[in-house]
DNA sequence: CATATATTTAACTAAACACTTAATTAAGGA
DNA sequence: TCCTTAATTAAGTGTTTAGTTAAATATATG
């Protein structure tokens, strides 16, 4: 299997709206597997899948109790997504940035 | 086809590297399909298929120049990754928030 | 030890995705 | 008008994804 970048995993995890939702009740408090399951229609493997997904991600992390696993948020690679999207949006707005400047400088020009 | 939530088909959009790279690319400055697709080894058809996906997350903006299309970054998408990732993020943090106030609680009790 | 509960693994399917090449559309210039 | 350039659409392919049911694993409890 090809290994994709971490980048790549997380905004993939978050791309689907069941996982969202997972995230959602889990950063209320953490839960186990069957707490989660009931709010969803789908069956009990689909949602195996999904939280491998996320585990895959580091979006949750599971402990074992007994029979139960015990779903906890990590908040990390919820970080390395404001980093991107942060950097992005920044460097967009230097545009702006740059224009103000220019103009800036031909008042100046002007002036004299 | 099943039309899919717009949180969704930004998360998709930004899953994918090549995508990424793109939007990294008109981050800097608008510019052109051609300029564009310079930077990548994929195919013409390949690249307008990744500027489709972009143009749907609202990611990206197309006007056409005679031939040229002009590619421009837009921030929207962003915002709303932004108001996800921090709304959850803060969710989470609100539990230790509940449980320090739990212990301040705590404390005082023991003082009395 | 037998049974019930919680969860995962295996095997399968349909749909979506990321590519490809070939054909098409649209505009500009000799 | 013919040719070139810029980009998209069409059609096809292999891979990944999101779901299914059935079987397996692991633990607690009568």
């Amino acid at each position: 299997m090809i290994t994709k970048d971490t980048l790549s995993l997380i905004f993939a995890a978050l791309a689907d709206p069941t996982r969202r939702n997972i995230l959602t009740r889990l950063s209320q408090r953490a839960a186990t597997v069957g707490e989660v399951a009931e709010l969803f229609e789908i069956s009990a493997p689909a949602i195996s899948q999904h939280l491998k997904v996320l585990e895959r991600a580091g979006l949750i992390e599971r402990t074992t109790n007994a029979q139960w696993r015990t779903l906890t948020m990590r908040t990390e690679p919820l970080d390395e997504v404001s980093a991107w999207v942060e950097k992005h949006r920044r460097e967009w707005n230097q545009r702006f940035d740059a224009l103000e400047e220019h103009l800036k400088t031909m008042i100046t020009k002007e002036e004299q």
